[in-house]
This record gives structure tokens, C-alpha cells and sequence, in this order.
DNA sequence: GCCGAACCGGACCGGGCGGTCAACTTTGTA
DNA sequence: TACAAAGTTGACCGCCCGGTCCGGTTCGGC
């Protein structure tokens, strides 16, 4: 068991997450170590002391999203109506990834063991938003959660062109894609849902 | 005017733009000229010799693929129904993009002057695919070109992180997507449409 | 078949990157 | 307050990348 982070520490700590999370929003995953450090206002040593390499560190940028995101599903299943929920989950998710698009970190930290045990938590709490949805008549009765896991991220993609523009452009099309969800007038769908 | 290419450097820039697609595909946008050279079988001074920058070499491929989607665009609004051919039009784009998803490429040529010009085009042919199919009633009469322009690579992201595992998966989602964009069933959109 | 222009190739350059390390400073405990 | 452990730092290393350059090769008009 490890002693807890002296204060110094996980006050450096701190600062370096939330730099990094800028630095990478602002630069993508060329974002370099030393601007994160500079940016945190802590040296470049001090960085690998925490996180023994770059991936590392994204991988805790990443687990930190991914709690917050799990946290905010158990709530909603805790909600009277679940298509509601179900669509306040895919708001607050997209709010999220605004507010920073950090999409590519998800993807670069993939293969991270952690990551994908806090990835597959989130996934069964998706799965239980999306049953009860579907149990109420809320969406169509061959989506599955798995589906809504990969369309979560879909609106901010779409309206990441238009970004600065129109920040709040993915309202528009996450309502699109959830009209796509609806059961009335659904169209049987082409291809069996991916498995786990 | 410049003269034709002498043959042999005809042929090594198709060998070029060909192992240059399949180099990025495979290994992203940080795929390196060397790399990319020895695949072509060409020294790497000759990449340099048809590309000043890494940048041109990614407009000319981003140029060839836009172009050929143009070529569909527009055969397809010569087509007799309008609903089918929008949705043909989509799968065509997802088709390209699932053979080689080269969509960072996309988004690394963005300044590029030659590319936002043919991507006009390809966005005035996709206005027309769009306005035809609206007027039919195929599809919800609150979607623009804009939209789909937008649109059109989601069912690709969407699927890409389970690439190899389901490569058609995307279908799928083509189809929710589409089904969203019907009149039947739609709920009014809660942000407008985005300018160009 | 000759010859100049076009083309090819790979050694080379400067720069920036992720990561290391040893000297130094801060912390907190006894 | 004394001191060992924990934390910090930035100069430094090796590597690889995009891009240059020039001696050698190939093409094609005449």
C-alpha cells in the first residue's frame, strides 16, 4: 500500500492534470512535455516523477473523465423517466467532451489496462440506462447499450468542425441521432449491434 | 502552363500517393516520409521532389478522394429517386472512408486553399442531393446540406473502434442516423442549422 | 546515339521530442 | 530542531523527423 502523496505533491499533482488537459485540448497529442510542464509551472522532471511516461499520463487524464462519466449514469439511473435519462446521460456526456475534446486521448490510451477496466464500468452502466429505456418504449428494441456506448461521442464529432463557431452545435445532432432512436419510425437496421 | 511529368516520374507519383495512403491509413498522421518513401520504393528526396511539404503530399491525396465523392454526388442527382440516392450518396462516402479511414487527413489540410475550394463543390453537390430529397419529403425538411455535410463521416467514427472486428458495422449506424433524419417521427431541433 | 534537362536518391542538417539523472530543496516526524 | 525520506529541477542524452543538397542516373527530342 503506498503512504499518501506528501502535500507539496498532490498539490504539483493537481496542477500538472489540469495543465496537461489544456495543453492537449489546445495542441492534441503532439502537446509536449516540456509545455505541459511550463504551463503547470513545475519542471519537466517533476512531470515523469508522477507519470513515468507521456501515455501514463494521458491514461490518468483519461480515468478521471471516464469516473466522472460513470458517476453521472448511476445518478441518472436512479430517475423516474428513463428515455429522459437517457438522453440527459448522452447530453452530459457530449457537455464533457466541449467544454475539452480530448476524444483522442481516449483513443491513445486504449490499450491501457486500467483504462479498460473503467471503460467496461461504464459500458454496463450505459447498458442498464439503455435497457430500461427500452423495457419503457422509450427507444426502438434493437439498439443496445453497446450502440449507445460508440454513438455517445458522435455529436461532438460531427460538430467539431464548426467548433468556435457554434459551440453548442451538437445539441442539434445528438437530437437528430436520437430520433434515429426512437421507436416510431424505425426502419429495421442493416447490421447485428457489435458484440463486447 | 508546366509540361506533362517525364514517364518514369509519372509513375513514381502514383506509386507515391499510393503507399502514402496506405502508410497514413495504417499508421496515422504521424506516419513518416521515410517510411512512406522506402513503401513506394522511391528515395526520399523524390517525395520532396513532387511535395515541397509533408502538407502538399496530404492535400493531393485529400484532393483525389474528394474529388471521386464530387463524381458520385453528381452522377447520383441524375438518379430517379431522390431518397435512395441520398442515402446511396452517404454510403458511398462511408464505403471510401472504410477502406482507408484517412479523416485526420481531412482535418490536417484544412487551411489548405485547393481543398477548401473542392470541398465547396463537394458541399454545393451535397446542397442539391439534399434539396431534391427534401422536396420529395425522403427526408425531415429541417436538415440542410450543411447538416449532412456534417454528417456524412459520423457513421465511420462511430464504428471505427471496432474497425476490424464488425468492418461493416458502420451500416448500422448509417442506418439509426438516417432513420433520424425522416420525416416520420421527427421532433423539432433545439440549435439551427450552421452557416457555411 | 547524343546531350541537356529532368529526375532520382540517400547522406546530411538542425531542431524538438520523450525520457534520465544527480545535485539540490522541502516536508513532516520524532 | 535535526535529519532521512520524499520531492523537485533543468541540463543532458539519444533518437527520429521534416526538409536540403548535390553527384549520379534516366529520359526523350533531335
Amino acid at each position: 500500500m503506498n503512504r499518501p502523496l506528501r502535500a507539496d505533491a498532490a498539490r504539483n499533482r493537481r496542477l500538472l492534470l489540469a495543465a496537461a488537459a489544456d495543453e492537449f485540448a489546445e495542441h492534441g497529442l503532439e502537446a509536449s512535455i516540456a509545455d505541459i510542464a511550463k504551463r503547470a509551472g513545475i519542471g519537466k522532471g517533476t512531470v515523469f516523477r508522477h507519470f513515468a511516461t507521456k501515455e501514463d499520463l494521458i491514461a490518468a487524464i483519461v480515468l478521471d473523465r471516464v469516473e466522472a462519466l460513470i458517476e453521472t449514469g448511476e445518478d441518472l439511473l436512479r430517475s423516474e423517466n428513463s428515455g429522459e435519462a437517457l438522453l440527459e446521460f448522452l447530453t452530459a456526456a457530449a457537455q464533457q467532451r466541449q467544454q475539452r475534446d480530448l476524444s483522442f486521448l481516449q483513443r491513445a490510451s486504449a490499450g491501457n489496462a486500467e483504462v479498460s477496466r473503467l471503460q467496461a464500468r461504464l459500458q454496463e452502466t450505459i447498458d442498464q440506462l439503455v435497457e430500461r429505456a427500452r423495457e419503457d418504449g422509450a427507444v426502438r428494441d434493437d439498439v443496445t447499450g453497446t450502440d449507445l456506448f460508440l454513438l455517445m461521442c458522435a455529436p461532438n464529432y460531427i460538430a467539431g468542425y464548426a467548433h468556435t463557431a457554434a459551440p453548442e452545435l451538437w445539441r442539434r445532432y445528438l437530437a437528430i441521432i436520437f430520433d434515429g432512436l426512437r421507436p416510431e419510425g424505425a426502419h429495421p437496421l442493416p447490421h447485428p449491434a457489435p458484440e463486447r
